[in-house]
DNA sequence: CTCTATTATAAAATATATTTATGTAACGGT
DNA sequence: ACCGTTACATAAATATATTTTATAATAGAG
């Protein structure tokens, strides 16, 4: 069977029209048809019931069963191109969240250029979330990712490499700044500025307000370490980060949570577990392990 | 791209050999040559380093890491042809250990038949290993599988609805026979007849015996419970069951294990999370789940 | 009732895969 | 060293599959 008419087909479910699925892929329209026509017949059931009444198409049973594997096998289909070009060109592509690369990449950096891996090295940055997905469909082959619980997904394999409690960043014109230690719940009337919603840290963040019972008032979301600390030196509110963020700018304090059962930042080292990994890669996730390992 | 072609790369590989995959498929040597020829042009790499020196056929790296994807796609193209036949005849395959069929089958039949919905199962019976494989090639719908913790796999949906200590079957001749409770480490030099490997027992057996520090004298292993009550009963060895497997059978006696933390049997209704139910077998599983169900 | 948008069908054209026939390379036996 | 055998590669011919072109069918909008 041709892996094309599998991508006709789900293009065909998306686009719920058989003339723009033709435009989508550059083909005439009766090739969509015959696609159809031939998975129908290959499978032996209808699998898109064409209604031309009500002027939509809808997806049968036996259709719907068909698109989850057409997917998964799509998606196989690039991630085993996008891997197979990597592993041609001796490219390795880490995937980190900004605090994690601005913490651990620095050492990460200099023990690769020691093994002279740097130059093979492509970095992505994103949220957790984000590059979880980047990971998964073959964008990246190695990631540093941030979580809040021991990290365990379908295909993908974890390896935690630190912890690291969440704090608290005031400004220094703050009227907390000469606290040093502080309970999530004296933060009740605080004004928040935060990571946009891709971040683990709004994971941890909504844990502790859910426990405390209350609504954060979240002046502002950003997606750049920097960018939210300036915002708190300039005392527009104040942050919750890991202490790993921690710049140690004068103009700004970092007060410990003082709360009993608080959640963690955890750092991991995360791959594919489909992934063969190049003697390269295998040096880089060498050099990582061994550079963060615990 | 021809999955046909994954299909002979993936044979060239188990079997490296251009002719015998050739005569495999009924095709002609050049087919199969031609093919890996396709693939290399298309992902613009060797896969197969072909050494007529050695006559060995080696996999190359990026031949390896094609090769975990074209195992992934050809998996799913069966259990989507599987799962497909069966939805258009309206067939559902569930699943079995025997121990399970036996204790909880009756019930749910009974309520199945109710529900008209008893003509259509078909049921497959054999250890929770072999099952939870059938289940993952799309040969099952459906399991009731035993396991000694919680099951969590990838692409498996499991819903515990039973827990059962496992108990200990001696013959009344047996001189433990008026005893009622034992202590696993006291069994140290019986003999045990048991399942055969295949079996979740077998798990939780040999968590007992390690944690008790001896090796058990196992005198004989079958896979169906009758042939194994029998031979207790004749008092050929002791058994080591779930107490659902008690067939009140008064030339036998059940004995409750007194340790202190003991393997429990979870019984869970596991299905794949691609696999779409039709209404039919929605039933089924809400019969399943009510039947069952805690 | 006609025009337009959308999908289906049939035949022709094109692209792709397989077979047949043959070549090449390496090995083992004598 | 020569010959037969095994195993894979190559090229041309053939078979099969897919796509296009041209056109029909159907239904909705105006």
């Amino acid at each position: 069977m041709n892996t094309r008419d599998l991508a006709y087909f789900y293009q065909l479910i998306r686009q719920k029209s058989f003339s723009k699925v033709a435009d989508y892929f550059h083909v005439t329209q009766p090739t969509i048809t015959m696609a159809l026509k031939r998975l129908e017949a290959d499978y032996g059931t209808k699998l898109i019931q064409r209604d031309r009444v009500h002027n939509q198409l809808t997806v049968t049973a036996t259709g719907q069963q068909l698109l989850t594997h057409a997917e998964a096998i799509l998606n196989e289909l690039t991630v085993a191109r996008q891997e197979i070009t990597r592993l041609t060109q001796q490219q390795t592509v880490l995937a980190l969240p900004p605090i994690i690369e601005t913490h651990y990449f620095p050492q990460i950096a200099a023990q690769l250029q020691a093994h002279q891996q740097l130059e093979n090295i492509r970095t992505i940055e994103g949220g957790s979330v984000t590059l979880r997905q980047a990971l998964r469909n073959g964008e990246a082959d190695i990631a540093l990712l941030g979580s809040t619980a021991q990290l365990s997904y379908q295909q993908l394999l974890a390896q935690e490499f630190d912890r690291q409690p969440f704090t608290i960043f005031v400004s220094r014109q703050h009227p907390l700044a000469n606290r040093h230690h502080i309970a999530f719940s004296d933060l009740r009337h605080e004004h928040f500025i935060l990571f946009t919603d891709d971040f683990v840290h709004n994971a941890a963040f909504n844990q502790l307000t859910r426990r405390n019972h209350f609504r954060p008032d979240v002046v502002y979301r950003a997606n750049d370490t920097h960018v939210i600390m300036n915002l708190v030196a300039a005392n527009v509110g104040i942050t919750f980060l890991t202490s790993i963020a921690d710049q140690h700018r004068n103009d700004m304090v970092r007060l410990t949570l003082t709360d009993d059962e608080q959640p963690e930042f955890i750092a991991s080292i995360v791959y594919r577990t489909t992934h063969v990994l190049t003697p390269a890669q295998q040096q880089v996730l060498a050099v990582l392990t061994q550079t963060l390992g615990r």
